[in-house]
DNA sequence: TTTTAAATTGTGTACGCACACACTTTTATA
DNA sequence: TATAAAAGTGTGTGCGTACACAATTTAAAA
């Protein structure tokens, strides 16, 4: 091992463009022009100025760049109306801390929000959002048709759009922050049969809107999960049943869990494809399931103790502040900076167990303070 | 649900010092020494201008403030000599994009390095980094007892440090960013018993540096794996057995390998508890143990191969380039913005499984750009 | 060649904060 | 009361970039 230059300088004092202009014999706004590709410049100068820009790897001070744009900008940003401790309040976490940030650069963001389970009220809020043209949207495309028809009016506009949390390919979009539901739907599964003692029943819940119909997300998920069950020949080995669960509807779903009970072999594992396991853990518990091996989605606070009394077994997680972080900062990147965005980013699947769900959750808080 | 007011305004300009100046009748000069507590302000105005100030909600406007905070500081990192995808390389990379971002305050960071196994080295780069003293130092202390005299140094000289990686509670620093090693290996346990035929051999390796020491890391979560062994009474349902694998000394590896299948049950699990589970996986392979449940640590390209190829099952990582990075701004948040500080971090413990590390590779490699 | 238009280049100011310095008022000292 | 010191307050400039606009040069048209 070779320590002898150990030390490694770089005192390089930082150069400003006025010194890229002396440096080639022109003034600041020239070199302004080519670094903007204004035009306005004469090839000749044009390409010296490239040269040495590149040669001597100039890099604007940000600081001074950041100041001196000043864009006066509103973002939307039309998400499900917040309730307290629930999925979309993280999110929101997030774009209000990239709200703070960006302030500074004279932006704004506006919130609209809708019904998670009442198509409608999406429909009326993307309307009203038209009616007074914003200078870019973040939205989820939890419903895919009225999402793509939004999507596109907003183009017809030329006005961007992020999509946060549910992706739909097909809509153009600056950029995606999400996480790939397959996958994590097939950890679950993963995590749920390893050491699960065979010919038990699994049950497979879905929270379902009043109208019966289950989220873009909890369909991929299980659709993932089922994935890992045919790869693995586990329907041989298991009885794997899939009940829905309404909200607003106790009794129903005791007795679908009754159901189930009666007849199949004794329950061993549970796993709901909704950000609710401490829900789903409270019917187990009514019908005598208590103890199980049981997975869910994100670190909501009521989770986090489920997860934490060893109620839950696993929680798998997905990062929401910096989903809804990260996307703001990629539209301030496109308007803004101009820079190239990636249109599809996953999030990581994050497996949270109780040992290790404390750090994960006072990291992402202070991340995001 | 509530749906009516859904649209939440908030047009307040933001406001500038000469704004709240004028609010209060005195000049910006007045108000800066109020915001620095600079004092040279009467009891008076001072008030008044903090109550306006609180009121208000002012925020100074951090483009602003950072372009005209020049501060020229120089910062140095000692770290153990990079090597191409090791582990200190993701370190590095972190630490460089928080160089990158700062450059502009005039603020330099230099690398100092020192042969990992060598105590000397390192004392010897401590002395050399004395002899010219930096504005802050950034390392990690590996050699516990030489840490604590360096980190004594430097505070008789008052120059400020952050530690990485690795923690020793004593060190009075600014910040420490790093995993929780006990519980790492608590997962790491938890991870490789799940379902783990009862009656078998689980082998728990560590990488010993040629004279014979594990690493500060390495010792802790091999303790936090004994703990989960000793709460679930696991040492009654397997054979576990630990053995000191040295890295230039494969016939001796080799040998205690096959010394532990000549003289126990079949094995059926192994952990690493440093950072080249694929260096394990090639010994495994080489006794004939190929395809027993394996698990290690951090995020190497190699280890990832192993892990999606299915040598591997789970790795355990640490976000090494968060840590390298946040880190750096810390020592920021403490000398320029005179900001507090948390003196302890825990980064996550992240469980990769072989389907899922590709979007937690490149979710990294993004965000470190 | 003169006039006009187009292309190219330079200059100056705003962005909002931090800080040095000058200036004014009050208080202490002789 | 005069003088010095201290306390309090205001003004001006620099940080580096972006961009509008003025100034200059070159090309085109008359």
């Amino acid at each position: 091992m070779d320590l002898t230059n150990t030390c490694n300088s770089e005192h390089r004092q930082r150069l400003r463009i006025a010194d890229i202009a002396r440096m080639t014999g022109v003034s600041a706004g020239t070199v302004d022009r080519v670094l903007h590709n204004r035009g306005r410049v004469s090839d000749e100068k044009r390409k010296k100025i490239e040269t040495v820009i590149d040669q001597v790897d100039f890099r604007p001070n940000v600081f001074a760049r950041s100041l001196s744009i000043k864009k006066e900008m509103r973002f939307v940003a039309l998400i499900p109306a917040v309730e307290a401790g629930g999925y979309w309040e993280y999110i929101k976490n997030g774009i209000d801390k990239a709200q703070r940030e960006i302030s500074d650069h004279g932006i704004v963001i506006e919130y609209y929000y809708y019904d998670q389970y009442d198509t409608q009220s999406f429909v009326m809020a993307t309307e009203q959002i038209l009616s007074t043209p914003p200078d870019a949207v973040i939205f989820s495309p939890e419903f895919i048709e009225e999402s793509a028809a939004f999507a596109g009016k907003l183009e017809q506009k030329n006005i961007p759009c992020v999509l946060v949390d549910s992706n739909v390919e097909t809509i153009p979009c600056v950029a995606y922050y999400g996480q790939h539901s397959l996958k994590s739907g097939y950890t679950a599964a993963q995590l749920l049969f390893t050491g699960l003692p065979q010919n038990s029943t699994v049950v497979l819940t879905r929270a379902v809107r009043p109208g019966g119909a289950a989220s873009n997300q909890a369909i991929r998920r299980e659709k993932g999960f089922m994935q890992y069950v045919d790869e693995h020949n586990l329907r041989r080995k298991y009885h794997i049943v899939r009940i829905d669960l309404c909200s607003n509807n106790t009794t129903k779903n005791l007795r679908a869990l009754r159901n189930v009970m009666a007849s199949h072999p004794p329950v061993a594992g549970a796993v709901i494809f909704s950000s609710k396991v401490y829900w789903l853990i409270e019917n187990l518990v009514k019908v005598g399931l208590a103890g199980i091996k049981t997975i869910g989605y994100d670190e909501l606070q009521r989770n986090v103790e489920a997860l934490k009394a060893g109620h839950v077994s696993y929680l798998i997680a997905q990062r929401p502040e910096m989903q809804g972080y990260l996307v703001v900062k990629e539209l301030l990147k496109h308007l803004v900076y101009k820079q190239p965005t990636h249109r599809t980013n996953y999030v990581p699947v994050d497996i949270l167990t109780g040992e290790i769900v404390d750090e994960y959750v006072q990291f992402n808080r202070r991340l995001n303070e």
